[in-house]
DNA sequence: TGCACTAATGAGATTGAGTTGCAATAAGGA
DNA sequence: TCCTTATTGCAACTCAATCTCATTAGTGCA
């Protein structure tokens, strides 16, 4: 795992207890780590990410749903049925989000943060489409498996 | 159920022997059963709604994923991490596709025919994203729950 | 700095949707 | 009508997700 700096520390640190978290050593790891990832992670790629760290699976699990209760981090199913957990980024005070990318034959998941969607409404779609709160979801070939 | 007409039978058979499949009880259950949806259904949901016929859910599993397989059902995960199943509808004789939409509050689904979207690529999107064959997820706050 | 309170952890157990094995049945072709 | 084998019904299994509970340790406060 990246030594992080004190700045970063401090940063994490002031996230969690603003959250109403406690800081401990696997709840720290598990920020950190989604920190540096480009892209969603699973559960069980996080137990893999920090095998050797010897946090217990159960602890990993149930700090990746608490950052998500209060708002840390996204949890999200692609639409490949794998639950994937990813930090809100935030420019100033409001968050920004993307699409994001699964291959339909490989699986591959990627984030997509310079494609912009456009979503004509018809007669009948939701009002709040036409608001940023929304999530977007993109399931095609990738380049590789076209 | 409702009842259907001699034609729509006789439509439903020629579907599932051009595809391969035996024409089985079950499996026409199955078919006009998703045709009368406005939504795609889960596993659970067509159980829930044949209860009444007696087919074993092992078997009315087999058939989603059998109709997937042959490609006349698609099985997509919307976010919500529940497997929903749909009939690929046709014009003609190429299939047309349409963004779904869930509510990230109740979990309502919804088909949305009449929602366009564009996608502007940047630079480091997959290609194939130019295409026609991209399936888009929306998730957002339906009218009831804004 | 020590104490009390309670959130968080670790190890194990449980749940349930999704999936499979197998013997019996029945669809479709000859 | 008979043969082949896809399909069914039922039970059993898998494994990620979730929970239980005794123990540990982070925080606020004296
Ligand atoms: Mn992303
Ligand atoms: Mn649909
Ligand atoms: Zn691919
Ligand atoms: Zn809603």
């Amino acid at each position: 795992m990246r030594k992080r700096s004190p700045k970063e520390a401090g940063e994490t640190h002031a996230l969690l207890r603003e959250a109403g978290l406690r800081v401990t050593d696997p709840r720290v790891a598990v920020v950190e780590h989604l920190l540096g990832q480009t892209a969603p992670v699973s559960h069980a790629d996080l137990c893999r990410s920090l095998e050797s760290a010897g946090f217990d699976r159960a602890t990993l699990y149930r700090n990746l749903m608490d950052l998500a209760q209060v708002g840390i981090v996204t949890r999200t199913d692609l639409g490949d049925h794998v639950w994937r957990f990813e930090m809100k980024r935030r420019e100033g005070n409001h968050v920004v989000s993307h699409p994001h990318f699964v291959c339909s034959d490989c699986g591959t998941v990627s984030c997509l943060p310079d494609v912009a969607v456009r979503i004509v409404r018809g007669k009948h779609a939701p009002r709040s489409l036409a608001t940023k709160n929304v999530a977007i979801q993109i399931t095609a070939l990738c380049d590789a498996c076209a």
